[in-house]
DNA sequence: CTAACATATGAACATGTATTCATATGTTGT
DNA sequence: ACAACATATGAATACATGTTCATATGTTAG
């Protein structure tokens, strides 16, 4: 990790180009933004959690069925869920015993849509 | 992992309601795209990529110019950078002993924007 | 109340991954 | 040819993460 002195007017770097440095540190992001946009993608960033996503595209599923539709354990299954729950990307109601899911955030749809779309056309 | 029998017109199970999970499965994706879509998000799920492609969205940058932008090690920053070169998701040039970098995938570029979209309106 | 059931969860394990350090590769200027 | 430099890369380390197993929680039917 290097620190480098890098105000507004005064840029002193050996190799790098200071005006460009100075400009696109202002252009980028901030650590903690980086940080919430890579925790979204690193839900979308698992076969599992894709494939329960993208069930759940069509339909809201319960936990058994879920795992009967991607062919896995009810207990990976469930702690899959419980990240996305966390994440607020599935909400989930209460029946008796069972436990329902469903897609909870437009955004997300549109994303894993979208990364869906990418790699079918390439 | 189970492996459940489910055909299309006969459905056998215990607990879980067959005809929603033949409906299911026939509208789910296969285990190679699922692959392929999770391949994609995971490389946008660590916030050093998210930072460099983000940073790769304004203009094309030179290494080193990458790791004083986002304040990072070199190496570092060029490990991530092959990850993302192997994806096509950024593409670069050499131009003498400097290696300049931009981004080569617009899908990549929308879904970021969408990403960073996402947590700034909530 | 009890048994059967659906789901949730903690612990353990295996695997994957990001960074750092040291060093290699390849380029430029002298 | 040599030194300085920009980048790449292998190895090592530390840390995160996904699955499984066993079990806990909570619900329904009898």
């Amino acid at each position: 990790m290097q620190t480098k002195e890098c105000t507004e007017d005064i840029c002193e770097q050996l190799c790098e180009h200071p005006q460009i440095i100075c400009i696109a540190k202002k252009e980028s992001i901030s650590d903690s933004e980086a940080q919430q946009v890579a925790e979204i993608f690193k839900l979308l960033g698992d076969p599992t959690r894709v494939k329960i996503l993208q069930v759940l595209t069509k339909r809201e599923l319960c936990v058994c069925d879920i795992a009967a539709v991607i062919e896995m354990g009810q207990s990976a299954v469930s702690h899959q869920l419980r990240l996305l729950r966390n994440a607020r990307l599935v909400r989930y109601r209460r029946e008796g015993k069972m436990a329902w899911y469903s897609l909870d955030d437009e955004h997300v749809r549109s994303l894993l849509s979208q990364g869906i779309d990418h790699i079918k056309h390439r």
